[in-house]
This record gives structure tokens, sequence and C-alpha cells, in this order.
DNA sequence: GTTGATATTGAACGATCGTTCAAGTTATAT
DNA sequence: ATATAACTTGAACGATCGTTCAATATCAAC
């Protein structure tokens, strides 16, 4: 069934994504890619026009997952805020993914690029932004469930969880101290409901 | 009485710390530098022995401004809480410095650097400890003080200030909204001063 | 089986990377 | 003035960067 000639765009995107985020865009090099991906240059520039193109389509996929990873927690979870803290657990202390993974794609991503790279940098912000709103969505239904007091702005709490989220991530790769963030998370969610 | 032939050292380094504040340690080629610094290689080889030297130094020095710049706001705050905030501030949304340099360097650095790059790993791990320690410093003086209240933990509260620093200038970094993040910083105080 | 379209290959391009070093310049001491 | 030490210069090194493209392999259609 499987198509053995046209490669599975999908499965070369996540390969990409993972090197990408281990090793940032200025880190990764196409031989890398070419390696990883099991694939030649001539392969690559045919498929994805070039490396900026490339990493453009990964944050795509990267932020559409996170989407995607949020939904289902709040699938599994008994409330919204259980859902929300169980996702902040699972990117800060899952272990499944490698050290390197501990940041967000995204914000690694801005922090590395320089200004003349807008398209990129724009992508990243694109992304950061629909996951900020996706914040806001949950923290609505919070409030609706009366989890949050019913005077809660949750636009300025979705805005104040992504910049928790991302200081708890790059906190994490300063100091590793699994405990220490497992009560910053706590705290996290105590200030949050706390307004 | 200034040395023609012997550059100053402590001018270069500031010029080299504000090359790779802007453009990572990757991003910055050694040929950015010598026309920055205006020294030829075999200079900087001289002086420094390497890239990876020349950076080692610069994480230094920038981690020492860090510790005197806080110093500074003390000195000129009315209270140790109240200059912890001119800092942030100033680190945050001051605009002397380019927008690139929201991020706080050693954040940056640990966000940018493989595993293989231990040496200069460790060198910023080990500033961003020191500008922690200093932190809790300032904030035993505020419960001193009674700014704080006497059971505040300030070891905890050290981290969790560092923290929310590192989250607050990433999403300075995605989000440039100048009246949000003096709301942040607010409610990052409030949260501080009710634990 | 032959054809035409589509996808893959890998050698090669010029540019740039971090680094070296022999030669040249400048300051100091006699 | 001259010798010595200290420092700077800039061409050049091999490696690697992102990218290109003619040659090759594989597919579907007849």
């Amino acid at each position: 069934m499987a198509n053995k000639v046209k490669f599975d765009r999908d499965e070369v995107i996540d390969k990409a994504t993972l090197l990408f985020w281990q090793q940032g865009f200025g880190g990764t090099s196409m031989r890398d890619l070419q390696q990883h991906l099991d694939m030649r240059p001539g392969s690559i520039y045919a498929s994805f026009g070039s490396k900026d193109n490339l990493f453009k389509e990964v944050i795509k996929c990267y932020g559409e997952q996170c989407l995607q990873a949020l939904d289902r927690f709040q699938l599994d979870a008994s409330g919204p805020l259980v859902g929300l803290k169980n996702f902040i657990h699972h990117v800060t202390l899952g272990e499944e993914e490698p050290a390197q993974c501990r940041l967000c794609l995204l914000a690694k991503t801005l922090s590395e690029l320089p200004a003349e790279q807008q398209e990129l940098i724009a992508a990243a912000q694109q992304a950061l932004l629909l996951v900020e709103g996706k914040f806001e969505q949950i923290l609505l239904r919070a409030r609706e469930l009366q989890e949050l007091s019913s005077g809660a702005d949750c636009q300025r709490l979705a805005k104040w969880l992504q910049m928790q989220l991302m200081g708890l991530r790059a906190y994490a790769k300063s100091q590793a101290g699994k405990a220490e963030l497992e009560m910053m998370i706590d705290d996290i969610f105590t200030s949050l409901k706390s307004r």
C-alpha cells in the first residue's frame, strides 16, 4: 500500500522537527537533515524548495501539534485546569522527548533568529498566537465551570500563562531540579486562580 | 596615557558582548567580530585563544555587569522591591539597547547551545546562579524591612523571580506590547508579595 | 515492451566557517 | 642608533555551509 517512491511527507517533517528542535535552525545543516531524513539534497529541494521553507513547514506543523496536544489533554482530564496542568507537566517534565526539547521550539526560534529572517519569525509568532488563543478558550471554559472566578480576564490570563510557560521551560534548562519545577507549576496555578 | 598598541580589553569585550547578544554565539562569525572589534584574526587569537574562549569571557563579564546593575538599582531606589522592579523594567523595556537584546544573553545562550558545548553552558548556568543569589540577597533585605511577609521563603522566591524574568523577556520577543509587559511586571510583584 | 512523466541521486559549485602563521610594525631598553 | 621583545597584520588553510543540476531510476499508461 505504502508508496515506496514518494516519501511520507509527514514523517519527514516530524524527523526534521526533532532535529531543528534539538539543534536550532542555524545549528542544523542541510547535511544533518540529509542524513536523518535519508534524503539526498536534490529530493529535499524538490519537495521543500529551501532550508527556510522546510523550517517554515516545521514551525507550522509544530504549532498544530501543540494545539492538538492541548485538545487531547483536555479530553483526558476531569476539568479544564487539570488538563492544562497536565499539559504543562508534559512539556516541562515529560521524558519521552530528548532533554534538548524542554524549550518550546517556537520560543527557541524567536530567541535564535536574527531580525533579517522576517518570514520565519512571523511564522513562529503566529503559531504562538494560536496557542495563546487555545489557552484562552480553555480558560473561558474553566470560568464557565466556575474553576475561575467569574470576573477573571481570560485573555489576560492566557497571556500570563504563555509567559509563565516560556519562563518555566527556559528555567528548566538552567536548573534541572525536577522537584522545583513541580513546585513552580503549582505556584503558577495558584496565582492563576487568585485573579 | 592610553596605550595605543595594546587594545583596551574591556572595550573589546563589551563590543563582542553586544555582537553575541544580538546574533547569538553560532550566528556571530569571527569575521563579524574582526570587523566590529577592528582587530585582525591573529590579534584576537593571541588575546583570547579561540572563539569559545572569547565567548566564555563575554559570559563572565555579562554576568558581573548584571550583578553590578542590580546593586546600582538598589542604591537608587527607595526600597529593595522598588529597586528590583526598576531593574526588571530596565531589562525588559529599556530602550538604550537594541531590540534583539531584550532576551537575557545567558538564557539565550542556554537556549542555543548544543549539549556538546559543555563548558560554555556551564559558564552561563554559573552566571545565572550568581544572579539568582543576588535576587535572594535583595529579597532577604526586603523581608527584613517588612516589604515581604516574615514567613517568605526567599530562596524559593528568588528562583520564582528568575523564572518570571526569563518568561517575561521571552514573551517580549513574541508580543511586543509595552502596556502588556507593564501589567505583567505588576502582576509578578503582586504574586511575589502574596507568599 | 515502449514511452513520457515524475522522483531520486550524488558530485560539484562558490561562499563562508574557525583558525594558523610567517612577515611586518611598534614600543622599550641600552 | 640599535637590538630585543611585544604585538599586529592579512593571506591562506582545510572544512563545511546552502544550493544546483545533469544523470539515473522508477512509476503509470498504452
